[in-house]
DNA sequence: ATAATAATAGTAATCATTACTGATTATATA
DNA sequence: TATATAATCAGTAATGATTACTATTATTAT
């Protein structure tokens, strides 16, 4: 992967940032310092900042697909009152501490991802299927 | 919410899978009773039921949306082998158990939905946002 | 039975994301 | 330093999942 100043600036833009921002957020931020850059672009390099493992993806029920700079492992709190995202470190299926802390907690959901004993056994490769 | 033999069928298909299939494989499914169903209705009826709390859904890096009958707190497995997806009970960020079974664990991801300190004093709707 | 209205089939529209294509740019090497 | 080569890009078209719309049908309270 060579040099390239668009996806220099999102993976930037996203270390700068804790908002957990989804694609077209970057595409207005990076906009502000590269007007002519495409929305595809920024499609792209997120997905290739994501397979080589600068960024983390993240699903929610918010329809678009949300990007974390952050990659040591944490989970995250999304407010169905207001959208915004946030980190919870910690052992994060325990919804105690945040309850304690304020939070109203509605609903937890883990999905982990790896290969099955049957795929381990085949040496299957890790393709990410859609 | 009154009776309908479409989201009745719906319902039971998924009570009777343990596959936590999307709305298309719903859709043949249902298709093989009634026929004429459309795609639409089982589209609604998946989102009815899900708001409803028959339904959880699940969001995972495979691009379409994921549906569990079974509502009883448990996080869920994804292989990126097969695009098998499982239930898994129990501590489930734990992953040693799961390692020790065979499998090969690559990474967890956890959200917890809710409302933040800030929405809860403001007595905010618990919108689902998009 | 009938009125009110929720649910439906079929189709069009939307939204996020990906694919394509000819031009541009980074970079290894002569 | 000039040049080759292949990655990257802007712009746009296409895709795929999901939702919206509308005239018709079905449920259910009265």
């Amino acid at each position: 992967m060579r040099y390239s100043s668009r996806r220099e600036a999102i993976l930037k833009i996203l270390r700068d940032t804790k908002s957990h921002p989804n694609a077209e957020w970057v595409y207005a931020k990076v906009r502000e310092q590269i007007p002519n850059v495409s929305l595809g672009t920024v499609y792209r390099n997120l997905k290739e900042l994501s397979d080589a493992g600068e960024l983390n993806t993240l699903e929610t029920e918010c329809g678009s697909l949300h990007f974390d700079a952050d990659t040591s492992p944490h989970a995250h709190f999304v407010c169905n009152g207001c959208g915004a995202i946030s980190d919870v470190f910690g052992y994060s299926e325990d919804t105690a501490a945040l309850e304690k802390s304020g939070y109203r907690i509605d609903g937890v959901k883990t999905v982990i991802y790896g290969l099955c004993p049957h795929c381990v056994k085949e040496n299957k490769a890790h393709t990410r299927l859609s």
